[in-house]
DNA sequence: AATGTTGGCGCG
DNA sequence: AAAGCGCGCCAACATT
């Protein structure tokens, strides 16, 4: 079923080759007719983007089931024929179908910004869409019935139609699950977070206010002077990594750099408030009260999730560095009273992914235990750890002292794991493309790759594209799994709880590439763990098919998200 | 004053 | 323990 919010709002049937099967209706109110059609026959809705509708809809109470997702798939496609980057808007490929010019995306300023486009009732004048959120706000039905008509004869078309298919299926999905996870939010506690931060940095400067900004808080302001003290009285700003290097030179002492695995092994008394104070003073600038202000309202973390933000697939945050919250900050996601979470991790996902995507025979049997590196350990003299060093450096290209001869074992033992990373990375270093499994593409090298390729330090240039692509095939792949995890989690979860009202139901709350987090009332937190176990299976068999590897996952039912390794 | 780059580090 | 890959975010610093 095709949709658009032009006029309020207007929907079209379509047959499963996206060609319409009668005439486009009318509707006064979107969110209302959308929710009927739920309730009765869920239909695929075929729209502009998740990211533009979906919020309005979760926000009057509106589920959907599936959707196809024109923006996600737009970019799947052009990325598939080597035309990453260029414009992906349904304007911009409605144009591209008509053969006329190509508008430039419009830059996302975040949800505060968004229009509104289920306010857009009663706007009557149809703009040419494409020319800024005005005419966002009025988007024509024809364009999203002829983009979706050349998405399927492009999937079709493409090198494995019904992987792109899944894979579409997956990225659409997933633009469901982005804005139902920031819609729900990640529970967080400020009283938590706000007394770690007082306990390791100090009461927060300037009692909250204005004139506290800029201050540094008390235990921070200590090991600042400590490192001052060190360096004889000699003024240093430990957050400027130049002063640092020159305040050793100085000391006599020459450092190649600030970092704190470098100074590790120096010998000086200002290492060790040095390393203290930089720790602590990441965690005040990227993740302190600022932030704290910034992010959580109402005991909820909402970060801006960006589907396929990551040329790999996996996904990427705008703000709140959601992706990157440290270990230390988890003591603040704790459940709802007579709720719990269910933190769930994929376990070795990559080595895995590489075995199922090899056929290694060999490596897939070790692949279908459930600690890999332990079952290939053998092959490695008995030592779990070599095969471990071994997978990553073929994984990663990496190869340097004990891995050298461990890549060499790798390759003797298991040819044809070794052997597809390897391809990979020669097809990288020759300016080629790779995919993923769903046939997720690299990018093309740059216009400029080629020249300095030729040029001195060529060889450098085309190993580290070497590097990329290696470990492209297996990152992507690798996602393509997660995604598809999350679209069968989000199913079966939906499945198991659905006669409850939506406040009473489990929700995904996180993910984080391999891992994710399912927000539940505690009478369903058993339901949920098999929910997510039978997800991972179906993921494995949906992305690669028959396989003897195995996806085990990591569960822990918890309060606390700290709590859950 | 605003914008872009660098160094460093959090996460997978 | 880091290595090798992928990111986002901050303060400092450089440039316009």
């Amino acid at each position: 079923m095709a949709v658009s919010s032009g006029g309020g709002g207007v929907l079209r049937p379509l047959a499963a080759d996206g060609s319409p099967t009668g005439p486009p209706e009318r509707a006064a109110d979107l969110a209302a007719e959308i929710a009927a059609r739920e309730r009765a026959q869920p239909p695929r809705w075929v729209w502009s983007a998740g990211r533009l509708h979906y919020p309005r809809l979760l926000r009057a109470g509106v589920r959907i089931s599936q959707c196809h997702d024109l923006e996600l798939v737009e970019s799947l496609l052009l990325g598939h024929a080597a035309r990453h980057g260029e414009p992906r808007s349904l304007a911009a490929a409605y144009a591209r179908v008509r053969g006329v010019a190509v508008p430039d995306d419009v830059p996302d300023a975040g949800p505060a910004a968004q229009p509104s486009l289920f306010d857009a009732t009663g706007a009557g004048t149809a703009a040419e869409p494409g020319t800024g959120s005005a005419a966002a706000a009025a988007e024509d039905i024809d364009a999203v019935v002829a983009v979706h008509r050349d998405q399927v004869r492009r999937i079709a078309a493409a090198e494995h139609p019904g992987r792109m298919a899944l894979l579409a299926a997956a990225e659409s999905a997933g633009g469901l699950i982005a804005a139902e996870m920031a819609h729900h939010g990640l529970p967080w506690r400020a009283d938590v977070h706000d007394r770690l931060l007082t306990d390791l940095l100090g009461p927060r400067p300037g009692g909250g206010g204005r004139h506290g900004v800029g201050l540094r808080p008390r235990r921070l302001q200590a090991l600042a002077d400590e490192v001052v003290a060190a360096f004889d009285g000699r003024p240093v700003n430990p957050d400027s990594p130049a002063q640092i290097v020159r305040a050793f030179r100085s000391a006599g002492v020459t450092v190649a750099s600030a970092r704190s695995s470098v100074l590790r092994d120096v010998d000086h008394p200002a290492v060790a408030p040095l390393l203290e104070y930089k720790e602590l003073a990441r965690l005040h600038a990227a993740h302190g009260w600022a932030w704290l202000d910034t992010w959580v309202r109402d005991g909820r973390f909402r970060p801006e999730y960006i589907v396929g933000g990551v040329v790999s697939g996996r996904w990427a945050t705008r703000g709140g560095g959601a992706l990157q919250i440290p270990k230390v900050l988890r003591r603040a996601v704790v459940a709802d009273p007579g709720w719990v979470l269910v933190v769930a991790d994929a376990a070795q996902l990559e080595p895995r992914v590489l075995a199922a995507l090899a056929g290694d025979e060999a490596f897939a049997a070790a692949a279908a235990h459930g600690d890999l590196y332990a079952a290939l350990a053998d092959a490695f003299g008995g030592a779990r750890d070599k095969a471990k060093i071994a997978l990553l450096s073929a994984m990663y290209g990496g190869a340097t002292g004990d891995a050298i001869s461990l890549l060499g074992v790798l390759r003797q033992r298991f040819p044809a794991a070794a052997g597809y990373v390897e391809a990979a990375a020669r097809a990288g270093e020759a300016g080629r493309v790779v995919r993923s499994r769903l046939g997720r593409t690299c990018p093309p090298p740059s216009p400029t790759w080629r020249e300095r390729v030729s040029g001195p330090s060529g060889g450098a240039v085309a190993r580290s594209r070497g590097r990329f692509t290696r470990n492209f095939v297996v990152q992507a792949s690798a996602a393509d799994w997660a995604l598809a995890l999350l679209a069968v989690a989000r199913r079966r979860l939906a499945d198991l709880a659905s006669p409850a009202p939506a406040a009473e139901r489990p929700h995904l709350v996180f993910f984080q590439h391999d891992e994710l987090i399912v927000h539940t009332p505690k009478e369903h937190a058993d339901a949920v763990v098999a929910a997510v176990r039978a997800a991972a299976t179906e993921a494995g068999q949906l992305v690669f098919g028959p396989t003897p590897v195995v996806f085990p996952l990591e569960i822990a039912v918890v309060d606390c998200y700290a709590d859950a390794k």
